[in-house]
DNA sequence: TGTACATCAGTGAACGCGCGTTCACTGATGTAC
DNA sequence: TGTACATCAGTGAACGCGCGTTCACTGATGTAC
């Protein structure tokens, strides 16, 4: 009858358990980033309603929205980190080009099916860039077990995990940009195209 | 003695040439791009601001906000596709290979010297990559130029030319993360590793 | 040449809104004696 | 076993702010007669 929002009446935490409040505010603010445009438009209040607390809830987990945001940043790096290393894991170890073809596809897999996170862990100015120095290194060290089994690279190593990182990076951002300029391919070819170009 | 802002006293039109703001307003706004984050920062009230006007002018112009950052839109495209012309202008005729360098350069220099123009044009979710396809046309036909003075693509014009132009893409949106990730290399050795790659 | 009026460029003040943040609070659950 | 008090999880109401947008206006410059 009433304009019945999503949220239902939530119970509150039992004594010494307030903690699990910062992981639920985490999670809400996770859910939202999928639905909205950018950084800005992730607010406090928003997050509070989707998570069914009151604002000023907010405050006993993060002392301010900066905060919350940095403390949304390392939960969702972790998210692709997990993401990747479980990509690696799923493909055969006896084909190490397609243990990195695996690799990047976790990766594009994940910024795909997360936009608004992906947007937010590397689309805004003057960020933390360490995490994606991770994703590099996984890359080439998938790299270099191709090198081990005879496959010959046209750069080093190091250089050529960079080149592929950040060029599915640029497909990526494309991607977002919702509608495919007229001639450009799948990610997939996208992605096998740069592997024909790192390999010999 | 009063917080002098650095907007002077503005002397209005003359008669019948009102359409004179629009212009003024579009440069008010570009200028405001190089110093704000996102879209979202980009205000009514602080174009106007920056304009010297009364934020109700702007109605004169454009319908609503939406409009505004339409019209900033275009007058940027416009900008990135002068600065990539007059780059492939500049290169000499009897260098092809040398073209599509400076093409490129013409590209990620206009981006890095507008991080904030740059990223409204090329971040933002649901928007047009219509122009971005002009670009890849220019960089395909200075591919084509080369193959026809004997050099040898690894894959087909149209798909180096997409290659090129989405790596750089990507490698121009880790620029903007401000920090370079360790062991990155810089933009232009970046474009000479691509073109090495796509090169036979 | 006047004069009444139309058109132009641009504005000041106000509106309602959602925001981040603060602060005193409520009620439940634990602890000291 | 009571009882007074401390600590906990979480809130309601209010604040000041900047925003987009609207509207009636001002004063200068053109045009009709």
């Amino acid at each position: 009858m009433a304009e019945a929002e999503s949220v239902p009446a939530r119970v509150r935490n039992r004594w010494g358990e307030g903690e699990r409040l910062r992981g639920e505010i985490l999670e809400a603010a996770s859910r939202m980033l999928s639905e909205i445009g950018g950084e800005d438009a992730l607010t406090i209040r928003g997050v509070a309603r989707a998570a069914g607390i009151a604002p000023a809830s907010i405050y006993q987990h993060f002392t301010d929205r900066a905060a919350l945001v940095h403390g949304l940043l390392e939960y969702e790096f972790g998210r692709l980190q997990e993401a990747m290393g479980e990509a690696d894991a799923a493909a055969p170890d006896d084909d190490p080009a397609g243990r990195v073809r695996a690799q990047l596809r976790g990766y594009y897999t994940f910024a795909v099916e997360n936009p608004g996170h992906y947007r937010l862990m590397l689309n805004n100015g003057a960020q933390r860039t360490e995490p994606l120095r991770e994703v590099i290194t996984m890359v080439r060290t998938a790299l270099e077990r191709c090198r081990q089994a005879g496959t010959v690279l046209r750069l080093p190593a190091h250089q050529s995990a960079v080149t592929l990182v950040v060029a599915v990076h640029g497909r990526v951002g494309l991607q977002h940009s919702s509608t495919r300029p007229h001639g450009v391919r799948t990610l997939e070819s996208f992605v096998d195209d740069l592997l024909s170009l790192v390999f010999a």
